[in-house]
DNA sequence: GAAAATAACGAAAACGTTTTCGTTATATTT
DNA sequence: AAATATAACGAAAACGTTTTCGTTATTTTC
């Protein structure tokens, strides 16, 4: 029932402490015979190091916190997925928190994670946070910290992203490649980063193409829902019957939109193309099937805990690392809501 | 840079580290005046205590193991949602790793998690584990274990559930009650407790109103995707004409199947009316919006963790618990793939 | 055969808290 | 004034491990 201790070890077979915990861990100056001893005991006795004592004993505890808006969504679940394999497979855990997009929360969080001593910290922002001082604390502290995704970019610490301003310009430039004249553009909410980015790469992509820019095109998405893809896409009927291409910020109000522009019997890509962001599972499975930009979550989780842990061991050996921003490849998948 | 320590505390103020500590702890034994000076000496200079020391001393460290079969799984990241949000409103942090559906991980996690010492644990089963005796030994260990949705009846530790066959039961007599009178079923696989129960609800459903049960009609989808939903729907369209009825083990598969039927020029739910499992956020987006069971995850994780906690708090105090098994209610949501 | 090297072990400090139990000094009761 | 209660503090053990540094005893070297 007691959890087994080394001192119970040393005791039964009549050595110290000392020598139990060398042997387990086989230090040159134990003999063979007293560590076979001590490690054939342990492994009957079916004993397991108290992790709470190691771990104030060595000062860590394989252990990272990872903050995430929302834990509930295609993209960043994908993410978490990502870290926590690889996490795993590198004997780290996971401790994951979610700040529903709240600058508070988060920031709450991140207190909470450095009291409990994890050994490194993976965050993507709140789409509230515009102050970074609770970021620039743990920077401070000499905590490792990767953000990924929604990150800042004046923080001084390494960052996981995709290009969303170039992904963006190959979405509308696809579009624009395959006919269109006028493409309008469901963006995300003001804010974050990437729904600014994506912008960007639109309005870029549109004006080297020799378009003109035209502000009455571009529809906020707030929530980014499917019934704001739906409204929209209704709007944008009514007041612009020219419009023969659409850029989604993502697939779930693209999908909506399409929705919306069948009942409205406006065929896709015919009458109007469309272009969504992310390549989530429904994107090729509604009809017709959503040409998108594929973006990596699985793969982002993993690299941003790869890289998180480079920093951990540098760190252990008191080294300094300098901050590396990682960019990951994004793709263009090509299906049928844009014409061949 | 080096973090503050009772030790700093007591010796800037000339006290011992023990009173330091009680100060801060509102130990009856401690002036005020001491108790003032401790506490304000430590905001200034930001004290947290070790976490790690803490741990060690309580044999605690507030925190808990999950352990999920897939974590990009709409009704799962509800639950592990509900499950967070809930541990946090307590103080408590949560670990969470994924099975990946495999009985290997899933045992090698658990050893992970009792090597870690988390305060307990949380479980829904892989689909292919069928041998507990991991789970076994975490119950005779005395570490507190709360199973969800997929569970070991066996198992004699508290579970939160739903009733899978009384809603399949209501599922299914709901298609009964609109006129249906050939009713299939895409069920899930053989193994895990859920789809069974789902397939005996379906079972007794038809037989109850006098409709003949008919083994032909009842198709059983291994992965649970999309596409077997178009597959099995087109299948069913090819080998029974005379269905009017279908109820779909889960909403994914369900709008799958609405998505071949249409395409077969299928009317819905004129020609089959069709029922899912999950209330899924896409199965209101859809047309026609899908009549569904509503599987309260989000709740479902809160709950657990209440659960969890209850029987945490009584082993601190040397208390035995008996194991409960919380069932959730769950609802018809009626949408347009029934008739009215 | 003395000096030096090596092998094998243990004592003890350290990690930072929490909590029990004494120990003083003062205040209260008879 | 003696006996008792109370208030305020500190010493020290304990949690279980890791790691440094001594200390033996044995072996090797010249």
């Amino acid at each position: 029932m007691k959890p087994i201790t080394l001192q119970e070890i040393a005791d039964t077979l009549g050595i110290s402490v000392s020598t139990a915990s060398k042997a387990l861990k086989d230090y040159p100056d134990v003999s063979q015979r007293t560590k076979r001893l001590v490690k054939e005991l342990a492994a009957t006795l079916n004993y397991t190091p108290n992790s709470f004592a190691v771990n104030l004993r060595t000062k860590e505890s394989m252990t990272i916190g990872l903050i995430i808006p929302e834990v509930v969504h295609h993209f960043f679940s994908s993410v978490i997925k990502g870290i926590i394999y690889q996490a795993e497979k590198k004997g780290y855990l996971v401790i994951t928190l979610q700040s529903n997009e709240s600058y508070e929360l988060e920031k709450k969080q991140i207190a909470l994670l450095m009291r409990k001593n994890v050994d490194g910290i993976l965050i993507s922002l709140a789409n509230q946070t515009a102050n970074f001082d609770h970021l620039k604390e743990v920077i401070e502290q000499d905590k490792p910290l990767v953000m990924f995704d929604k990150i800042a970019k004046v923080l001084p610490c390494s960052k996981v992203i995709i290009n969303d301003r170039k992904a963006a310009y190959t979405a509308t430039k696809h579009l624009v490649d395959s006919g269109c004249k006028r493409i309008a553009h469901f963006r995300g909410p003001l804010l974050p980063q990437n729904s600014i980015d994506r912008f960007l790469g639109y309005k870029k992509a549109i004006e080297d193409h020799d378009i003109q820019y035209d502000p009455s095109l571009v529809y906020i998405c707030e929530d980014m829902s499917f019934e704001e893809g739906k409204k929209y896409a209704q709007k944008l009927y009514e007041e612009h019957k020219d419009v023969d291409g659409i850029f989604v910020n993502t697939d779930l109000v693209a999908i909506g939109a399409i929705t919306q522009l069948k009942e409205l019997g406006v065929k896709i890509p015919e009458d109007i193309a469309i272009v969504g962001f992310s390549n989530w599972f429904m994107s090729s499975a509604i009809t017709p099937t959503l040409t998108t930009i594929d973006q990596p979550g699985f793969k982002m989780g993993k690299t941003a805990f790869k890289r998180l842990l480079k920093e951990m061991k540098k760190k252990k050996n008191d080294e300094k690392t300098d901050p590396k921003i990682i960019e990951l490849e994004t793709s263009l998948v090509k299906r049928d809501s844009t014409p061949t």
